[in-house]
DNA sequence: AATGAATGAGAGTTCATTCAT
DNA sequence: CATGAATGAACTCTCATTCAT
């Protein structure tokens, strides 16, 4: 699937996928630590488990690797955020079973959603119009369970709602700092729907 | 006020200001368009209107550059949230004042609260604790007007809010691609007032 | 022949002589469109119709390449050039014929006359002495048809001439973007024959 | 003068012209040694007295070393062959004495001439057009002597003539490990003079 | 205080060659 | 015999930083 954007020059297809996991799993895990730029091609080889030689059979540059570990994250993201809208049938799955699936992937993918998060503007021009894509079809599945729910609200207001809760997801992640040391996941949940079916004013 | 952070080889404490100065200006631009790693200390210095030498007198590595310009930028955004929040008094000025000026004051930073976005995680370790305390300050700010307005609600809950608005304020500029195509300021900051308010539930 | 000099471990001396063949062929076309240095093994292999591991079967060292590619290219031209010497019969063939015939060879080798020019001094060192004994042997076939056609010349200034002749002949190939411009291959070989028999004193 | 094709990041001029003096005379006999392929840019930067970093101040990439050391060799090339035209009077300086400059200029030069002759042709296409001109400019000077000598012959014909002692000049250095095994510098000329005005029919 | 030439560690990338299958 | 995945030494080039002037 990836071999589409990123040509290698090794021909067994099932190996190329096979050596990109490992790659992306060991660059990952870098990349949150290091960021990318602090992050050296040796380095993601040496992780990968395989030579700076062989590293390079499998991408052209160091951009391909973040790249691929961007695209993966988004694959696995959507991939999963499908299944639960799938599941959703119109008008009986409420708006609040979406909203707390998708925050709990949020969760479950934390590091990579940081990398994505961070890392994206590294990515050259074409490549970053490419991953922005992904992003934005993310928003656009968290636009269809909200129209589903909320069958009268306009448009507009539908988007403004979705970008809300794509980044009070991710803020999960990239806010730990502050936000995990007070709530608990659920507790963050509770607190997020609530605000986002009622408003401000109510309280418990 | 940053002479205490980044220790200078130059004595005339005003020069330092001045000169500062200059190079926060060139070093915005600069790591806006292209960021903080793919800018080059001569660079900085070029746009800066001095020699890399002179540089260096002002700084001692080029994270102290970064460190000044996140530093320079949340100074600007408190001071003048500061000010609105001192302006505003107990009971009569309302949420949703404070919270249009917050949005405003994002409006007007837009570039720097990128930048800020975006690079933070690039400061070594202590100045981005630093960093990330004056970003809390401003989160504790909105916490401080939000309790104003809701004297009933839990502190909990306050925070989590108060963490919303930092995000959304900040998503009008990261997230401009996609917003700014559909929605004036106005009608952003109209859609996200109501929905603070009063959740999804409410639609004009 | 080759095989003497370039060891090959495939043991099938008719397939060992077939492959280089195909190998030559290809190198030809590479090394004169970007060089020895700028060419690579792998496109060697690719033009040559074989995998890189088979390449590797029947040469040692990329540098084995070019030794064949040259070898194989005096060995022509040495062929050729004795055909053209054997059949002109002492004092009955001309001076100019030879130099015709000569001049004529030069022409239809054009390209890979350039490449051994160009690259045989990244031959390694014996394997340099090697090719020029046999660009040697080439002006020994011109000096002795120049002195069966002038008897009476001391045999120095008959290697001279052997050498002005062999590099006019190279001549013609290697500038060709200002020769082959302004003259027919006739016409240049008109000139040079005139020129060899009579020096400028004469002109038509 | 070089400055105009090569850009440096040095601002003092002078500073530029001597270092890259050095360059030349480093790289010269590195390329003549090994080639311009086998030459690292540590070994030249080395030769040169500098360091790497220093190397690269002074030129952008590898093959502007290449193209400073050609410019600069027919410059001198060109410069000295020039004092000999300017010094000729037309009429009474005959052929043979500008040929016999000549040959001794190519004597003089032989290593760097050498390196010209072989080396050339790995520059990147815009720098070889442009050294190629100043070659055709030393032809054409000898084109210019020789009708100066030979006002009757035509065009074509001189043009012929100027590229043969052209190439006998350098053949002197570049075939050296067989014409200078056998002649004098003065024994050469000889013959080559002799030659070109009388062709073979005479001997002494 | 200001300048800019000098430095060299270190980065990304290539490619000839090997060897298990 | 043929293949092509794996290797790592070696290369070019960059750029933060220093320091003599």
């Amino acid at each position: 699937m990836e071999s589409k954007q990123v040509p290698s020059s090794i021909k067994n297809r099932a190996l190329v996928e096979k050596r990109r996991e490992e790659m992306i799993r060991g660059a990952v895990t870098l990349f949150r630590e290091k960021g990318f730029h602090k992050t050296t091609t040796r380095e993601i080889a040496k992780a990968s488990g395989f030579s700076i030689g062989t590293l390079y059979e499998y991408i052209r540059t160091k951009e391909d690797v973040l790249f691929l570990v961007c695209d993966s994250i988004y694959e696995q993201v959507n991939e999963r955020m499908k299944q639960v809208v799938d599941a959703s049938i119109p008008g009986e799955t409420s708006l609040e079973e979406a909203v707390r699936a998708y925050f709990h992937l949020m969760d479950d993918l934390q590091e990579e959603v940081i990398v994505l998060y961070q890392e994206v503007k590294a990515l050259p021009k074409e490549a970053k119009s490419y991953i922005l894509e992904k992003e934005q079809e993310m928003v656009v599945m968290l636009e269809e369970v909200l129209s589903h729910s909320l069958p009268g609200a306009p448009p507009g207001r539908i988007s403004i709602i979705a970008n809300n809760v794509f980044v009070e997801g991710q803020m999960w992640g990239f806010r730990r700092w502050i936000l995990q040391r007070s709530f608990s996941l659920e507790e963050y949940i509770d607190h997020q729907v609530s605000l986002l079916l009622e408003g401000v004013s109510t309280h418990r």
